[in-house]
DNA sequence: GCCAACGTTGGC
DNA sequence: GCCAACGTTGGC
């Protein structure tokens, strides 16, 4: 059992967009970062917990929780020419990039960029490190307790 | 819109 | 295998 921290730009999958999709899950798709599909390959598991990120926006922060609830599998819209994410150098027979699928826990208050930064058990949060724009970073069981249980 | 940081690409 | 150029991320 692990923690994740996912990184979502409410203009494509809000924590509302999750809470809201059929069986309140959606396929992760898009992420094109070898150490980003890494995690979801080799250490994600079913039922591990998710801290969902509103980036790119003008609030950035912990918009809720969620909860892996698949395996690996290919991203389809690596396939699809007309996707944004399409990758020509991918095929089937060796699909380059994977996702799993994520359902909805709980939506609460955001906790803002800013203020997870004012807290000092979490100054060695991945997502808080200078420069760091991985889209999917591991939590510690201890930042993962202090933020469900002080923050949220 | 700016720009720092970082990943990827491709020539050599 | 190096590394410069380029593209992207993401906070501000």
């Amino acid at each position: 059992m692990r923690y994740w921290l996912m990184k979502s730009e409410p203009d494509e999958a809000s924590i509302d967009d999750l809470a809201g999709a059929p069986k309140r899950t959606l396929p992760w798709t898009g992420v094109r970062n070898y150490q980003a599909r890494n995690f979801m390959r080799d250490s994600m598991s079913i039922g591990d917990g998710v801290l969902f990120y509103h980036s790119s926006c003008p609030e950035p922060g912990i918009a809720g929780f969620a909860e892996v609830s698949s395996t690996a599998y290919p991203d389809p819209t690596q396939f699809d020419p007309k996707s944004p994410y399409y990758d020509p150098k991918s095929t089937q027979e060796t699909p380059r990039w994977l996702l799993v699928d994520v359902v909805f826990r709980k939506k609460i208050p955001l906790i803002s960029l800013a203020a997870l930064r004012e807290h000092t058990e979490l100054t060695d949060m991945r997502v808080l490190a200078r420069g760091n724009r991985l889209s999917i970073t591991p939590v510690t069981d201890a930042e993962w307790s202090f933020i469900t249980k002080q923050l949220a």
